[in-house]
DNA sequence: TCGTTCATGTAAGACGTTACATGATTGT
DNA sequence: ACAATCATGTAACGTCTTACATGAACGA
């Protein structure tokens, strides 16, 4: 079985709204695509396998070659299916750890230095969220509440790792015990 | 620029000690997988190019065809650039966070289900990790220190993501408020 | 008119997964 | 003898990234 997250993003968005392609790109850089990157390549690419599938159809054509897809009932129930019958399956790749996994082959100092990037990168990541966060006005639809609710895991999860990347510099100490 | 991480995971490994295809493959399976996933094609894919390009070579040959590849000066070089001089930059993927965000497309039963099996994800997760944690035998070598530094990591992210879910279900009330 | 934004599409190549294919060695 | 494990390699296909290519419409 394939996974195609992807499809999967692009049909939720297109179910929540009607939208074309340069919209949905919009959309990812500025929510969906600090959860799941994609590029304009293949948001156009897979938004024609979809309306080939006929999970989504063309419901509007504007100027400039403006194509709006909304999703057929194929297409809802698919959706509906992935979300609620589902678990995801794979392991998620980290590269920040992978790294950890090879700090005995750097100076104690780089090790820290690596640590204390951590440590840095992610109070920026915890800020920046923030600042997000406090510029929306969360109402109390759908959409706000559960966009909160992944606004929120980004939140711990950028506090989490500044804790252990601070716990885990003093498992190294500065001079050699 | 490529980023290769894989390449990188490998030449960790074979630094850490020389080690044949079979090996790594073992290796990944108990450890590295979890953070970094590869399968059996990708690695014996990835060997030959890094033999070909000397950032590894051929340091024995045993029975049944076993190749035993040690790093290069070139590699170690090239690895240790990547350890210290770089970061990641890729956003990771989170195909657990992408469902949260069309959860307003299912009933709030279903997103209520959705959110416990999170939770109980996570818990078996880190029954897992515990369990692990304590049948390995800790010293105070390099592999021992940065090994226990990425389970931690992995302890907190499963608590942090326990939290998480049992806040998200707070979020959602069981009848119409 | 001229730069910016809107708008779509394709090509090439890197990276990842699944499946297939083969055979030697070891232990019972 | 036979099963399990050790050991390597390739093919096909799916997914992701980078780059190229094109042009209409809008606003100053």
């Amino acid at each position: 079985m394939m996974l195609m997250s992807l499809r999967y993003a692009l049909l939720g968005l297109v179910a929540q709204e009607p939208s074309s392609g340069y919209d949905l790109l919009g959309r990812f850089k500025i929510s969906l695509g600090q959860v799941w990157p994609a590029t304009q390549s293949q948001i156009y690419t897979e938004l024609t396998k979809l309306a080939d599938a006929e999970l989504i159809k063309v419901s509007d054509e504007g100027a400039r070659g403006r194509k709006e897809y909304s999703i057929t009932d194929d297409g809802l129930a698919q959706l509906q299916h992935w979300l609620t019958e589902t678990m995801p399956k794979r392991v998620p790749r980290n590269e920040m750890l992978l790294r950890v996994f090879f700090l005995g082959l750097a100076s104690r100092v780089q090790a820290r230095a690596y640590l204390g990037a951590v440590d840095e990168e992610y109070t920026k990541v915890a800020q920046h969220l923030r600042t997000l966060g406090e510029a929306v006005d969360w109402d109390d639809s759908d959409l706000s509440v559960y966009g909160r609710m992944a606004m929120e895991w980004g939140e711990r999860f950028a506090a989490m790792n500044q804790e252990w990347a601070r716990w885990a510099l003093e498992q190294i100490p500065e001079r050699r015990a």
